[in-house]
DNA sequence: CGAGCAGTTGAAAGAGCTCAAAACTAGTGG
DNA sequence: CCACTAGTTTTGAGCTCTTTCAACTGCTCG
């Protein structure tokens, strides 16, 4: 259940089998949730934490008059919410993209941890460290990059962070989402995407069909997206 | 020289005397910059973290081409790089937009704290969440905002970050940005910049005039900009 | 077979960009 | 005190990327 959580964090640190136990031990439930529903609303006051065990996830951030921006995407292994923790509350929704099953990891259990297990404290404040560098990224691409490169891009962060959970098959994921959230997620319009999505493969570099991402060319990819993957992190230390 | 960052930090929790000499006791120097020079350069390995006591900086990330994007905006009190701890290098510069000065604190300091006072580790990891909730924000703006609408918000954020560490005259405080500045902030160009400020200007709500910022109607700045300071976690709680 | 999404296409409008030049500021040195 | 420089702000004009709106296709499923 938390193997993919458990391959994640073993990417970045070491994990010794008490906190392997430690985290096991902490998971409450499991909770499924339907796609296209909304798991935890923003500024609904919270007392646990949960970990995607599988599906697609999003943080959304919704304005008044219906736009609303995707701020991250969240795959398998995932603290969606972990934040929720030393916040109290979300700054935004989480949603289940998909069909998704959670872990629920209650607050306590993580303040035991930060109180008899200081190492995985650190472990998992730099967990949500990681989120605000991809937040970062976003950004960037956000405020910089022209459609194709950012598009180019959310396909290189995803096909890194899948593999890392052994979700790829080849240099291809399966990411079962509508052209209408990507584009929520790459702040322009459906139709926009469904145009960028033509370009990227007349280029010859990715294809997006049916719900799969197939990266025919890597070099090339990474090219057009200005992909450096230094921001997800992918060095083993001692945190 | 603290005083500005315990202020913040109360706003948020309350920080026992304990923790607060703690916190004092943790700095190791104080340290200056220049007006427009880069303070903590990307990939760089770090092994301490810095506190803004006084000046503006921020976070910024360059693309290749020269293109550049600041991701978050620092005022006095903010630790600028407290994610270093944990992520061990930084995934962008850290800039001093205006003369600086900073107090340094020393990884083996945070270290310690971690496995000695959880509560205050626990503020910290805040801190972090709280970074990464403007982030998120930010993405909103970049992502959905219109330029009017994104510059305001800006405005609206700044106005609160910086009444916190009293650094607000009325309605109006310093912000002694370049409007090219402004542009990297906001995703945006120079010139495009000069044409919302005028814009802005023209509505009445706020004025961005010699480095200083004065917003003569904040209701109907806040409405332009759809502001929300949810984000910005002003409760106090135990965290 | 029809309803309802999701994806695709076309045409026109608009927000923001580029390039380039002009006007303003403030600091420097003669 | 004035000329000179460098940086910043302002303005104009044309262009591009992205949006908007609206229609059309195709697929899936009851």
């Amino acid at each position: 259940m938390l193997d993919k959580h458990l391959m994640k964090l073993r990417v970045r640190d070491e994990i010794s089998l008490e906190e392997e136990t430690a985290i096991r031990d902490s998971v409450r439930e499991i909770t499924t949730a339907r796609g296209r529903s909304t798991v935890v609303r923003a500024h609904e006051r919270m007392d646990f934490s949960t970990i995607l065990v599988s599906g697609i996830a999003c943080r959304r951030k919704d304005l008044e008059d219906g736009r609303s921006q995707i701020t991250e995407l969240q795959v398998p292994g995932d603290f969606t919410d972990l934040h929720s923790f030393s916040l109290k509350y979300l700054d935004h929704d989480v949603v289940a993209l998909t069909q998704c099953k959670f872990a629920v990891i209650p607050h306590e259990r993580l303040k035991w941890i930060t109180e008899h297990l200081p190492h995985l404290a650190r472990v998992y404040w730099f967990a949500t460290n990681l989120d605000a560098a991809i937040h970062r990224e976003w950004e960037l691409s956000l405020g910089r990059r022209p459609a194709p490169a950012r598009m180019a891009n959310l396909f290189c962060e995803l096909y890194i962070r899948l593999n890392i959970v052994g979700l790829t098959t080849g240099y291809s994921y399966d990411l079962p989402l509508t052209q209408e959230t990507l584009a929520e997620t790459l702040g322009l319009t459906s139709v926009h995407v469904n145009r960028t999505l033509q370009l990227l493969r007349s280029e010859g570099n990715v294809q997006f069909d049916k719900g799969r991402v197939t990266i025919s060319d890597w070099e090339g990819l990474t090219a057009t997206a200005e992909f450096d993957p230094g921001y997800l992190y992918l060095e083993r230390e001692t945190r």
